[in-house]
DNA sequence: CCTTTATCTGAACAATGTACAGATAGTAGT
DNA sequence: ACTACTATCTGTACATTGTTCAGATAAAGG
């Protein structure tokens, strides 16, 4: 009989995050302009309407993704972070330059990930400076530029600007190397440049 | 007879800046994911096949006019800075600012634009480094910094990695903020930052 | 066992990018 | 002025897409 099978496929279980997974896995390879929901749908082996269950169009299941990549990277950075510990100067400095690193690498192995978390699916609109105090990748540049006041090696006149600072060198770098119009030595470059600005690295 | 009214169509006679001209007008309402050849077509009052004489395919299409946005850039950028004229130092101070707040401006007022011009549609593979060289805003912005230079407002120390720094954070904090990651008044603190990092303002 | 609710199917629709064969207009050569 | 040629555009067709909606199927609760 042909119930036995039916009924294991009928209710998937887990589709819900069986689609953000195999999202994932077409826009890891593909970029996100070719994504298809059928694709998706026929890859899981289910319909191509069961997606609208959970999800109520295909802009939302991107921004899902997108959503769940800036977590990744959180992750991702703070584990690699963890790996430097100690309150010294140097070990405060090589945790910044870990920091910017990371957020540069993960773009570089993934830029399709990238260039879909700085999409307009993953545009925040409401409350934008809740969703920057939110932001855990936020969060982690902040105490990890209050150890470098502790141990002394920033300037104190450039302390109020250095997030800004910071993350704007590394996300532009980042962004014109991914989208071609810088190379990829560049990165090094610009973050040397920064620490040199912010009095870091004399 | 139908024939004259024909006759007047057949030919556009300008259907390659047409198309340009209609995307562009396309793009700047709605964005890039929703352009549609058809449309663009159709406003032209043209075959929905006629395009592909043109251009091979629809990203070409968004390619030529993303392209020609840099130009559009550059034009917009050397226009205000002409405005400001003068070899003293207070004059390339503020040159400076113009030429980051051009590129910011241009960015908040048509952020489908911007998003198209670093787009993957606009991806420079071939030969990176030339690309850059024959950058237009690139180059004024090193005229911009050597001016800085010349009027003793920039540390001779950061002079090196200033173009790669000026840029990043111009970029970077734009695209932050496009993409709703930051706020409109946080440009104004990034270049107030970057100013005071590379020494230009005490 | 029956009812209700959550989950998924199937068929349908309009719109899209693109290919291709042919129609039409402009152009050059004689 | 006629002809051959080339550039330009049309018309039709096809596969694929996002999305809708009525209904089938399974799971859960009384």
């Amino acid at each position: 009989m042909t119930t036995a099978r039916v009924r294991d496929q009928y209710h998937h279980g887990d589709l819900e995050v069986a689609l953000i997974t195999t999202a994932r896995k077409f826009v890891k390879k593909n970029g996100l302009e070719s994504l298809s929901l059928r694709q998706i749908a026929q890859e899981i082996g289910v319909s191509p309407s069961a997606a609208y269950h959970y999800y109520p169009d295909r802009n939302s299941l991107l921004a899902a993704l997108g959503f769940s990549l800036f977590e990744e990277l959180a992750d991702y950075q703070e584990r690699e972070l963890a790996k430097v510990a100690g309150t010294s100067a140097r070990a405060a400095r090589e945790r910044f330059r870990i920091l910017g690193r990371t957020y540069f690498e993960w773009a570089i192995n993934e830029p399709h990930f990238f260039n879909l978390m700085f999409s307009d699916f993953c545009l925040i609109e409401s409350h934008k400076d809740q969703a920057r105090l939110e932001n855990r990748a936020y969060q982690t540049l902040i105490r990890c530029l209050d150890n470098l006041v502790d141990t002394g090696s920033i300037d104190k006149k450039l302390r109020a600007s250095a997030e800004l600072l910071s993350w704007s060198v590394v996300h532009g770098s980042t962004s014109l190397i991914v989208s071609g119009h810088l190379e990829t030595e560049d990165f090094e470059r610009a973050l040397d440049g920064l620490e040199l600005a912010l009095g870091i690295r004399k």
